[in-house]
DNA sequence: ACTGGTTTTCAGACAACTTTCAGCCTCGCC
DNA sequence: GGCGAGGCTGAAAGTTGTCTGAAAACCAGT
């Protein structure tokens, strides 16, 4: 679970990655607005913990340019503020919560734990898709009587493709969720995942199938007919 | 937008209907929780807000046994108690925000808002104009039943005379924005778009035609008849 | 060090897209 | 009607993006 958190404090920011970190998230730390906007780009958090005031770009214009982007990584205001007007504007600007400093860590974490349920879902066992399923626990992919396992990444592939089943993703995407954003994998490497993952699609006889949207990305569909 | 009210103070109940109201929401209320789960497995809401002290049966029970049988409707809680215990039990139940009483009705509107954006984020992009639809996001052009996809060049020719329908467009135009200011492009590579454009749109059976106006550019309009 | 599964890398084949060109058509003007 | 500039379009050639098999590199467990 990778987190974004955007703090021009430093103290608090090392408290915060701190915590983050004693709880097994993923954390990354930037002290400015345009470098959180940045960072946030790469589209590759499960959640964004943004201060509001922020030094070269607040944090209601950051959640705005990310939006107009389509960009719909869950966002949590911090601020010092706790003014309605502020909260009404956070929120309404684009966020998913809004917490007032001081604020108790276990509540934070609580509603971090909101934020990312929603994320996947609410199924914390299996992802359904046409006529498969792919099995969270075992990494398994099964369609009727047939099954097989799918390697790490592979799953990963499948698992962003089916939590979006409806929007193409782009490569870039997949590179900043899976291989990370200072990783130097490139296009090719999601190319030969989505080819492994066809081929065991057809193995297992699905109706589903990867299509490509040439230089956009990637979605899954069903095919009924054979 | 349906919201369920689940709140057992009937005075609290009615100023909540008629705040949500006022703001166009289609609201239902019921007294206690039993009831408040029966509604709510309908799965007919989009939010539902909930008290936490019910009559017959708790909040958390309600969202528990809503998450179980897989309706991830979002919760709201409601409670009168700020103790930071009751919002972490609140929110690992599996509710998505909590307000404590006494609450601002503008903050609740505004998490209200928060919560359904997140679940319409599925609202793609379009262009339209007369019977035809530009699919932003895939790059596909429908009218009616039928539907073709569009190469990324004619996607911009064709986004660049929806986007001004109602105006000529100048060949220059299109140079500039598509091929870039440097580029060595010339006039009739955006003829042959043109070309390509006229013949799908033939192929889909669309009354919408690209007019020229010769020595001045392009323009969209649509013919009505056979 | 060996093994088996996983991941990365590479190159050739392929398909889709773009450009180019030539011949034809159309319009407005003389 | 004849002419020329501007516009259209089919076909071919050129370019780019994607797919995929095979090999190499990697890595954990034995």
């Amino acid at each position: 679970m990778q987190i974004l958190v955007v703090e021009d404090d430093v103290r608090l920011a090392e408290a915060l990655t701190c915590i983050l970190q004693e709880h097994h998230y993923l954390v990354d730390v930037v002290n400015d607005g345009i470098q959180g906007l940045t960072y946030a780009e790469s589209n590759a958090y499960d959640i964004i913990i943004l201060d509001v005031m922020l030094p070269k770009m607040n944090g209601f214009d950051i959640v705005a340019a990310l939006r107009r982007q389509k960009i719909a990584t869950p966002v949590l205001f911090l601020s010092a503020r706790d003014a309605l007007s502020d909260k009404i504007m956070g929120l309404d600007s684009g966020a998913d919560d809004y917490l007032t400093k001081p604020f108790s860590p276990a509540e934070l974490l609580a509603r971090l734990r909101a934020l990312s349920r929603r994320q996947s879902k609410l199924c914390f066992e299996r992802l359904l898709f046409a006529d498969i399923i792919l099995e969270l626990e075992t990494g398994d992919l099964v369609c009727g009587t047939k099954s097989i396992h799918l390697s790490f990444k592979e799953f990963a592939v499948l698992k962003i493709l089916m939590n979006n089943s409806r929007q193409a993703i782009s490569k870039e995407t997949f590179l900043a969720k899976i291989w990370g954003v200072e990783s130097s994998a490139e296009d090719n490497n999601v190319e030969a995942y989505i080819s492994f993952l066809r081929k065991k699609l057809g193995f297992i006889g699905s109706e589903v199938q990867i299509v490509t949207l040439r230089k956009i990305g990637y979605r899954m569909e069903a095919h009924k007919d054979a």
